[in-house]
Parts: C-alpha cells; structure tokens; sequence
DNA sequence: GCATTTTTGATTTACGTACATCAAAAATTC
DNA sequence: GAATTTTTGATGTACGTAAATCAAAAATGC
C-alpha cells in the first residue's frame, strides 16, 4: 500500500500537523524536525496523491489563450481544438478564455497579452509575433508570475516558460530535403511562399529550407521570397504570377497557410502536376491535392497536441512541477500519397 | 461553479443517496425518480469528478505487460519505457507486472498470457504474435473481464479492446514510397529483410512495401523476403550475403529490428552508401548512419508513447470508459539526415 | 529562573464521491 | 384496509490531502 501523510507522521514520530508544514514548506519547523521528516519521506518513498491534494484545495486553472483571426483552416482548427478542451473544462479543473486577434498584428497582440494579464490567469498560451512589444508583454506576465507558453510560434528572446510547437528550421529543412531528392534531374528555379515574415515558425522554415536546399541541390536557384499572409486568395494570386513568370519553375514550397490557393492556382496552370510543391498542414484541400499528385509531400503538426500539451505544461507550471519534456515535444509528421491516415483530418 | 452530486438532488429534489444510486446506478430506483435525476443531470451538465471518485473507490490497477526477450534495441528500449512506466506507478494508480518470454515463440506467449491471467490484474499489454494459441489465450483473458492491448504487434483475430501502435500497412507503404523516389534512375533489385513472418506488424509492411513499390517503381524486381528474427548478428549475415549475390542491389528494406547488423554489412562491403537503405526505429546505431549517409530514411515509432497510450486504454477499458481515439493513434515518424531531433534518442 | 518567542501537537473541517445502514414513506398486493 | 414489498431519506464513514485553530511544550533571551 501507498504511504500516505498519517505513515511519515508515524515513521517521523511527529504529528500530521508538522509533516503537513514541511510538505507544504510552511513556516515554524525547525531544521532537525523538518530533516527527520524529509527523512522519512525518502525512505518511504512517499509521493504526494496529487488527485487528493487538488480535490482538498479545490483547484481550478484559469487560462487564456490567444489566437489569431484569419481565414486559414490551420488556425481555425486550432481554435477548434481550444474549444475541444473548453468542453473539457469541467474534467481538467480548467477555465479556459480565448482572445482573437487581428493576424500578423503585433501591436493588437501585446493589447491582448495585456487583457490577459488583466484576467489574472494561472497561464497564458500565445501564438507569438516576434516584435519587441509583444516580448514585453510576455515578460510582464511572467513577473506576475503568471505561466506562459508560445503556440505554434516561438518568441525565442522572452521569458516565456515553453513553447508548444513544432522545431521549425527542422520542418523546414525536411521540406528541403524532400524538394532536393524529389526534383531528381529536373531543372528550374524553386519558390518559396511565406505568411509573413514577422512570425518566427515561418522565419524558421525559410532558414532550415534554404539550408537543406545548398546542401541535396546545390546550385538550384531559389526565388525570392514572397508572401501570402496565409490568405488563401492572396496566396492564389501570388502562385498564379510565380507560374506565368517562369515557365520553367520547378518547384513550390509554401511554408505558410492558404493551401486553398496555391492549389488552385497550380491546377489553373495545367502544369501543376509538374511543379514539385511542398507544403504544410493536412487539411481537407491539402489532403485531396496529395492524393491527386498536384502536392508531393505535406508537413503536419497536429493541432490538439498542442493544445493540449500547451495545458498539461500551463498547468504543471503554476503549480511549480517541472515537465516530461519528451512527451511534450511536438512533432513533425510528413504525409505522401502513401501514408495518408484513414480518418479523413 | 462546477456542480456537484449535492447540486443534483437539490435539482431534483431527491436525497443524495438517491442520486448516488442513479449514478452508480444501484438498484431501488422508480423510473420516474431516476427520470428526474437524469434531468437533473442533463441540465445542470454533472460530470462525476473522477479524482474525487477514483479517491473515495481507492482504486488501483493491476497491469501486466508481456514483452520479447532479445537484443534488439528497440524492444530494450521498450521495455526500459515500461520500466519507467513501472517507477510512476504510485502516481498512476498502477501495479506493473512484465512479463519476459523468448521472441518468436508462440507457445511460450500463449503460456505467459495465461500466468497474466492467473494475477487477476485489470488490463494485459501484449506484444502479439498472430498464432491461434495466442489468439484463444487473449479472448480467455477478455471473457475473464480483463482488458487486452495489444503493444507494436496487432492480433486483428482476437477480441482485443485496442491496438497501441502504428499503422504498419502505412508504414510499409511509406517506405516503399520513399525508396521508389530515392532511387530514381538507378537499376538493380531491392532486398527486403524481415524479422520474421510470424508477426503481424512484418507482415503488415512487407505487404504495404511491396504495393507502393508497385507504384512508384513499378517493374523493380523484389527480392524473396529474408528473414534475420530481428537478431544483429542474423541480419548481418544475411545483408552480408545479398550484398555478396547481388552486385547491382540497389535498395534495401530492413523491416524489423537489427539494424546493427544492416550498418555493419553495408560498411563492410564497400558500397553501403550506393544502395539506397530504408529501415525502421531511431536509435544510436541507426541515428549515426543516417548522418553519416549509409541510412537514407527510417521510420519510427515511439515506444514512449505506445506504453503510455496501452495504459490510458486499459485504465479506460477497466472502468468502461470510452477513450479519445485522435490522442491514442500513434504516429508514423519519417527521419532523414535533415530533420532528426536535437535530443539524442 | 522567569518571561518571551518559537516550535510542535491535537483536533477539526473541507474537497467530491462511494458505500453502507437503518428508518421512514410510499406503492403494491390480496 | 391491513400486510407486504419497494422506494426513498437521513446519516455516517472513508479516501488522502489542505488548511486552520488553539493549546501545550520546548527553546531562547536576558
């Protein structure tokens, strides 16, 4: 049987009282008492019944989380997902208030963040914009001692606790090696669409991208960059015109939303099946177009493991435990024609 | 507030033994008291506090894993995740037996599943081989009330309540997919090297394997299948001789574990980085030669994860409950020399 | 050695649920 | 309508921890 409270008080010869107050480092032990009991914790191999200890304090976890608007299937899964864990709310002693903002808005995020701080949460989690207003908000958070975690885009020079999200110069440099073995002989220039180069994930994706590139197809010349704002329409237009101006484009890695678009435009083109495209994100469009060959190879990270990493570290963080760091890191799936999973995503 | 079974029978305007007797549901209830109650339930949206209840029931679950014996790395690492598994047992609410029985031996499963069966415990993780033995060894467990998953080896044939592991067909069909567009122009056979036919995860991939190469390669001649029983030293031989038979080999797929020996063979015959290597698990051999380049692509399972997910599902099954499929679906994992993880695995 | 401060013990209540017991009320049978 | 059965209520204990109170004991200062 599990030790409980009762045995270290008993194996201590100290009352419940005294072994409650080195638990819960209250003050007035002295240090002899309080070794005795660390003692006794330790031989007993005593663990704390956290089931027990949060029904006692009748714990709950208030969150916010911050998400941008926009009309991309990948964010709106997302909010989809911090929906899903709203309705569990009740289970996971959360309480959870999301925040929309205008997207690739630094200024309305660190309002947000600002709001957020207001609520007086126990954590926040963020999709981040790198600006130096938004690192200041994070750091006001966190002196208030208010946890915080970055969603699906890092802010790398803040305080923020964790990031819940995939490693972006790696998915960018798969992306690449992938582009580099699959265009074999063929000739012609690569482009590459962005969202925005204001969010560190996309940054993260041309670096590791370009990188993979110089090395599995060196010489291939890469076009600048362009970006779409993850709106599939603008997207649309921007691939539309990268097809018209080189005829002999080989291929397309789009590391940002808006898949929609530089579909259709691929397929407008009647030389979609020709260009190599690389994108990101398993969507309903994304998977259709894989399965037709008009996509080569789509990265996917998935949208409720994050979420739903993001709480368990929210939470382990206001109560002070430290993470199992392996089973929160977010990983990289890479999806061809050929393992595609059987539940439509 | 969330509310609580107190909440209920005001509602409802029973006592709480009443209640209490709906929820668990106890006999001596009139059908329109328990009617009242289950509105009451509805409309206050009740969810049982399953810390409270599982604290109040005391509840504990005896688990039983059944792993191969072997020197592969990968069922070591397996079984060092059980272990670990083992260590948060006080936490979980679990009791940890494992089970060791010689790899590939069927009667020796069918034997150590029915010791599992003899502790009484709530839920048996399994490593399956696909055998009739097996299969009435786990349907006498499940007819005992005793939940069954089975762990990286499914038994399609047997009432199991779950699979913790991957799609193998899939990852079959990714290798083969991968090896199809790695190999481009280049001519010659493509070995495969199985641990052994005997398991269904094997079977599963070589048949995935073969259909995407008909695909993507279609007219590449398939070597008849070898078998290495997952042993280094075995498929070292074996790799060894097909390199020796087959001077123009130009890929191979090493299905099952011991990639040792595929790296030694390889490095030993002088022209390992010319054939074009797929193989499976991440780990310190297998991550090196895929830096180094005589690995072109491996696929992964976490082990970490399996064991976790099997244990969620049996804690779930033993209290009837149902379980999250999106977050117990384990995922295929694609590393090439570009995209391995930092941490050293 | 006395007063003062600090440390410790004993005890109680609470969290939300499970489970048991016994009495009271209501429904059923004949 | 009395006897019986079924249903319901009232109440208490337990699970393991948190948190509070008040009294008792021990250590400290001078």
């Amino acid at each position: 049987m599990r030790p409980t409270v009762h045995d270290i008080a008993a194996k201590a010869g100290v009352s419940l009282a005294t072994v409650d107050r080195v638990l819960n480092n209250r003050p007035g032990v002295r240090g002899v008492t309080r070794d005795k009991v660390e003692r006794a914790i330790e031989t007993l191999g005593y663990v704390r019944d956290v089931a027990a200890a949060n029904l006692a304090k009748s714990r709950s976890y208030p969150l916010v989380f911050i998400l941008p608007e926009g009309d991309n299937t990948f964010m709106r899964g997302l909010a989809a997902e911090v929906e899903a864990a709203k309705a569990r709310s009740a289970i996971e002693r959360t309480a959870i208030t999301i925040l929309s903002v205008p997207a690739f808005d630094r200024v309305a995020l660190a309002r947000a963040l600002g709001e957020a701080r207001a609520l007086g949460p126990a954590g926040v989690a963020v999709v981040a914009i790198d600006a130096p207003e938004v690192v200041a908000a994070v750091d006001a958070l966190r002196s208030d001692g208010i946890a915080v975690v970055t969603l699906v885009s890092d802010l790398p020079g803040s305080t923020r606790d964790h990031f819940a999200g995939v490693d972006n110069v790696a998915a960018g440099r798969t992306a690449g090696a992938l582009m580099g073995r699959f265009l074999g002989g063929r000739d012609g220039p690569v482009a590459i669409v962005a969202g925005s180069m204001l969010v560190r994930d996309h940054r993260d994706r041309v670096e590791g991208f370009s990188a993979a590139m110089a090395e599995s197809a060196a010489g291939r010349q890469l076009l600048p960059i362009v970006e779409g704002h993850d709106d599939p329409a603008e997207v649309e237009r921007l691939v539309g015109g990268l097809m018209a101006d080189h005829a002999d484009l080989a291929g397309i890695y789009n590391l940002g939303a808006g898949n929609r678009g530089l579909i259709a435009a691929l397929e407008a083109s009647g030389r979609g099946k020709d260009v190599c495209a690389v994108a990101h994100e398993l969507t309903p469009h994304s998977r259709a177009a894989l399965t037709s060959g008009t996509i080569d190879a789509l990265l996917n990270q998935d949208a409720g493991h994050e979420v739903r990493s993001a709480i368990r570290v929210l939470k382990a963080r206001a109560d002070g435990l430290a993470v199992i760091s392996a089973q929160e890191r977010i990983r990289i799936e890479i999806f061809l024609k050929d393992n595609l999973p059987v539940d439509p995503a």
